[in-house]
DNA sequence: TAGCTAGATAGCTACCACGCTATGTGGCGC
DNA sequence: GCGCCACATAGCGTGGTAGCTATCTAGCTA
């Protein structure tokens, strides 16, 4: 050892980035899409107001047409990103628009 | 067999997808953003107006700090997204942004 | 407190994207 | 016409992501 340390030459990863791999998936963009207007796309909801707290959890992995598992880990890239807001209320949990980091992010990309 | 075809849960890949998938990476977000100001970002070219073609791909190449072959196929990837345009000229090849394209795709994100 | 259910985690497979080196190919220029 | 140079293609290794099933955990409800 040890020869120099490697520069970095590399792009290091942006926020932006993050962001866009976030989006960039069909499932994704389709739950976003959902969630704009959740009364009309997920069956009526008794505890949580569709449109304060979002839709529910269960509606969503169902209408995906995926396993409860895989449903979970796109709404975890979606929150960690700050796309949605998750609530828990009871024993479920409410998935909404983070509409204000949407618009942030539309601003961003339109400055590419 | 045979039971029943299974229906296309699947959200189908969108033009929107695929456009974010050629912007979710950092080096091609590099790319773009030395391309808003290639006089800037890369030497005087001989052979080639940087305004009106672009810039020469080696200068890419080098500036990107990968290998020729790597660089290639990320500018492949904004090509084929008609996120850049390329022009051969001589025996250089010359990208510039498509900056009709990228609004468009801007203002399509806008309304995600 | 006990049981149940929503959701997360673990662990697997399959696939795709990114990096590389080696090699093709096609068009300029001598 | 020949050689050379710019760029593309092929092919390989690696890491990350999406899908699954099985299982864990936490918190509501009775």
């Amino acid at each position: 050892m040890s020869a120099a340390i490697a520069p970095i030459e590399y792009a290091l990863p942006s926020e932006l980035e993050g962001s866009l791999k976030a989006l960039a998936s069909a499932r994704r963009l389709q739950i976003l899409e959902w969630l704009k207007d959740p009364i009309a796309h997920f069956p009526p909801q008794e505890h949580g107001d569709p449109l304060e707290h979002g839709a529910c959890n269960l509606f969503i992995v169902d209408k995906l047409g995926v396993s409860q598992p895989t449903a979970s880990r796109h709404l975890k890239v979606l929150v960690d990103a700050r796309l949605v807001i998750a609530t828990r209320r009871k024993g479920w949990t409410y998935y909404r628009r983070n509409e204000a980091r949407i618009a942030e992010l539309a601003r961003r990309i339109a400055a590419i």
